[in-house]
RNA sequence: GCCGGGGUGGGGUAGGUGGUUAUCCUACGGGACUGUGGAUCCCGCGACUCGGGUUCGAAUCUCGGCCCCGGCCCCA
């Protein structure tokens, strides 16, 4: 009987985990270079810490179980929670603004489906404390550093604001639960619903067509004087309006100015209070946004102090998705450069000391272990592209050189073996 | 949870109106070939997603489960 993987799970194999890795280098690379630490919480968490974010709705959409001690315990399907968590236990007294990052695996019990899996990973960072339009700015240039040192194409990073949009509707008497819900279907973008939605709450006209006109309005920087044309400045909306038109000053000092203002964005989850922001990558199917963010207030749903933090994740594998889709990734190569092999298996300690004196000088090498014939490894040094083998025969051991093929050429050499390190490191161009 | 399309050796595939031993490529093991042998040739290994039904007979028709792909919901 044959052992499947769980649904929506996937292995990942030599060349996917080389170009995984070298995007998680990257990745570190430039959040390091931001100041920001990594850290890492635990792969399961107490149920009750995603259930006081989100609301007990989301049982359905997480693994949960109890453990042998009666606990009830759920595998984390995001990161934030937990980061919100180890903050208050862990760092609250510590000097603001706190910077940190992350990279681990989530899990939502939900259909597989194109760019969303059961067992997902998420590469994020969150930035406690210091709220400011210059750390959204920052935090949204290092999202497009990073992306831009990938290589990737054709991102598109929409910046909006929720206390516009909030404070309207505040202004129209829409507040509490009902105010949510109204944010959940502009989130969605579905305007027939949000249109009956306004309808069935009985909206004054200005108001509706107010925001019906907001969250069509997408465009450069030039649009926050339109809304501001729009909103008859309701002190709360204007405010969050200059918000948004400080962290844009502040975006075009940090050197990123290619964003699309879009008031439409409104991040279903209520505890986003100001700026918001998403990435779309075209061409991925009905899971085109790889990455999300913004500023809200979690610390204190979590019983911590009043502490603003701005945090953003990539979802990694979508960011994967979309390199490929891009064809980013040069074919990889084997992770091999030589093979060493005698030619008569009676000299195979000979090769194997030869291939860990390689090995000792940083030349990543492979030795037959088992005695093949010639024919079997030098046809197996031909698909897998290993560059040079080292033949180490009789004949050649007594004048004290070993024959280097190679393989692209088929051209031989008698090397020393003392010389053997020096000649390959040169020949790889090390 | 709902809707559509799928599932044939390790990987990629042919076959599909039921009928011998299921096609081909590749990978893998062995040989021609005990120091030049990466080619070629030969041999071998290895599969019809699982279970029920129809039938003399099912990879093929049918029902259900599982899994994969795409979409809805929701989300990253």
């Amino acid at each position: 009987m044959e052992i499947q993987k769980p649904r929506g799970t996937r292995d990942f194999l030599f060349n996917e985990m080389k170009e995984r890795k070298g995007v998680e280098i990257t990745m570190r690379r430039i959040f390091e270079t931001y100041g920001y630490g990594e850290i890492k919480t635990p792969v399961f968490e107490e149920l009750s810490l995603f259930t006081t974010k989100s609301g007990e709705g989301i049982k359905d959409q997480i693994y949960h179980f109890q453990d042998k001690g009666g606990r009830d315990l759920a595998l984390r399907p995001e990161l934030t929670a937990p980061v919100a968590r180890m903050y208050i236990k862990e760092l609250q007294k510590t000097t603001k603004p706190v910077k940190m990052y992350y990279f681990g695996s989530c899990f939502r019990y939900e259909r597989p489906q194109a760019g969303r899996w059961r067992q997902f990973w998420q590469f994020g960072c969150e930035l406690i404390g210091g709220k400011s339009p210059g750390s959204e700015a920052e935090v949204i240039s290092m999202a497009a550093h990073c992306l831009e040192e990938l290589g990737l194409e054709d991102f598109e990073i929409h910046i909006g604001n929720l206390g516009i949009l909030r404070n309207i509707l505040k202004d129209a008497n829409i507040q509490g639960n009902l105010q949510d819900q109204v944010m959940g279907v502009i989130d969605k973008g579905d305007v027939k619903e949000l249109i009956s939605l306004l309808e069935n709450i009985d909206v004054d006209d200005n108001s509706r067509e107010l925001l019906l006109k907001l969250i069509e309005m997408k465009g450069n920087s030039s649009i926050v004087k339109d809304v501001e044309a729009l909103i008859n400045c309701s002190e709360h909306a204007c405010n969050a309006l200059f918000e948004l038109e400080e962290l844009l000053e502040s975006l075009e000092a940090f050197g990123f100015s290619n964003y699309v203002v879009n008031l439409g964005i409104a991040r279903g989850l209520d505890y986003y209070t100001g700026t918001v922001f998403e990435i779309y990558v075209h061409g991925l199917g009905a899971q085109k946004q790889i990455s999300g963010g913004g500023t809200y207030n979690l610390i204190e749903i979590f019983g911590g102090e009043n502490v603003e933090s701005t945090g953003f994740a990539f979802g990694f594998d979508r960011v994967m998705d979309a390199l490929k889709k891009q064809e980013k990734f040069i074919e990889a190569k084997s992770s091999v450069d030589v093979f060493v092999t005698p030619i008569k298996s009676d000299l195979k300690l000979k090769a194997f000391d030869i291939a860990q004196k390689l090995r000792k000088n940083g030349i990543s090498t492979d030795v037959d272990l088992v005695g093949k014939k010639l024919k079997k490894i030098l046809s197996y040094a031909d698909t897998l592209g290993i560059n040079y083998v080292v033949l180490v025969g009789a004949m050649d051991i007594e004048e004290g050189n070993v024959t280097v093929k190679d393989m692209l050429t088929g051209e031989q050499e008698k090397v020393k073996i003392e010389n053997i390190v020096d000649f390959l490191e040169h020949k790889l161009g090390n």
